[in-house]
DNA sequence: CGCCTACTTGACTTACTTCAAAAACAGTGG
DNA sequence: CCACTGTTTTTGAAGTAAGTCAAGTAGGCG
């Protein structure tokens, strides 16, 4: 079985049951794999895109351009999620998508899955029910910027990922892979880096992570948990406990 | 034909191409029509819905609720919508949804639903697309709420909700009924009440639009989507143009 | 009339932004 | 191997926008 499908039917069992029939529709799909750059963009606002991105490796990053200049980012995503799933029924991109760190991503032409989802309508429930896990993310994500002080919030954001890492079993023991700079963290909760630089302090001193070249230490989940006041109910996972 | 399979298939053809027999499909499911008052919940946070809501009249909005007791509005709904379409495969609520002014609701049987989807795909894709249309204005609020200043993102509030009351046709000549309260509004943007009031009377000075009485009225709609830098690309309309 | 809720206003405080500059680090080329 | 450039991170100081607090007004309803 190729790489590409076998991401898609690991990713897609997180929340699903996969049917042996849906595999043998999965195991039919094309790919064209594209490996890209740090910062560089793989979707664009405005864009109609033709296939659905599959993130092989690597980790990428939706963001909003406002007309300022001033760039939002409104989600980060690890291998497996398909960060652009909406196109499969939205024709035009509202947002964009860019590598975070280097990434690996495999383009799956959206006929095929139509095509797929027509002959499996279960096949199309559990992408479907991926794309409201997306919506899920982002409905917390407003709260988490709008409600929760900075330290509070950039401790619930660090939870989150390391939670969905570890679903997606990405992390090593207690750390993983998290190639954000500081210009980007403030970008995606809101503050200004000089902030997030403090914030950052304060959460290794006392809030039981430690971010420190590209990765994410977890030295205290119950701790860090607590201090952003986490509760995973949103990511819908199966298994939903963590120790 | 009833009025609940009417505005569903209303709200549906705003954005996809609904078949004969997609509308045959819907004028077969069942549904139980309920009032609710302003403020009463009609799903809550960790409940487990067996029927979708499709909301006939009034306004409702959904949130989060915080261990603090804060309360965080995420977004609001208008006539058509289907505020809790993610229950159709999320089993449980992550969130709440209450009625704003008061509110009449149908309730559509999950299970009829999803085999509607399963006998016409294209009706599910159409639903499907409504949820992602969801998913993007989760998406807007995620970078107004971070990223505009008080002015700009009460006013890009008004615009979505003057926007999308409008392609609903429940906008009378330049204003429609917005029955919310300031501390709702406060709760929806991450402002404390006091800025919510003196914003207001901002947005009434020289923002180009006036909230008195439950009613929002856009006195100058160029002046308000000006303020609130507003690009409605993101609701995905069929026809995007306004004045 | 009195109660309750919603809105309004003013004064004070502070947490965060902005601004500025330095230190650390990575990559490049001599 | 070491200077040179650019980016990222760190720190400090100052300014301010928005939050908090508190009190008062207005409106709706029994």
């Amino acid at each position: 079985m190729e790489l590409t499908h076998k991401i898609l039917i690991g990713n897609l069992r997180e929340h699903s049951r996969i049917a042996a029939e849906d595999i043998e529709q999965i195991a039919n799909l094309t790919s064209v794999v594209r490996q890209f750059e740090p910062n560089e963009d793989i979707i664009r606002q405005g864009d109609i895109p033709k296939a659905a991105a599959l993130l092989l490796s690597g980790m990428v990053g939706r963001y909003h351009l406002l007309n300022t200049g001033q760039r939002q980012y409104i989600s980060f995503h690890l291998t497996g999620d398909m960060p652009d799933s909406q196109g499969l029924f939205l024709e035009k991109m509202d947002h964009a998508v860019c590598a975070i760190g280097s990434a690996v991503i495999a383009f799956i032409p959206h006929s095929e899955l139509h095509k797929s989802f027509k002959l499996r309508p279960q096949l199309g429930f559990a992408v479907w029910r991926e794309t409201l896990i997306d919506a899920a993310i982002f409905r917390e994500a407003v709260t988490n910027n709008s409600a929760r002080p900075p330290l509070a919030r950039m401790a619930h954001l660090f939870c989150e990922l390391f939670y969905r890492a570890r679903a997606s079993g990405l992390t090593r023991q207690n750390r993983f892979a998290l190639p954000v700079t500081l210009v980007q963290l403030g970008e995606a909760l809101g503050m200004a880096i000089a902030t997030v630089n403090r914030t950052l302090q304060q959460i290794r001193t006392e809030g039981g992570a430690d971010f420190l070249d590209g990765e994410l230490t977890v030295k205290s989940w119950d701790k860090l948990a607590n201090t952003g006041r986490f509760d995973p109910l949103y990511l819908h996972l199966r298994n939903r406990s963590l120790r």
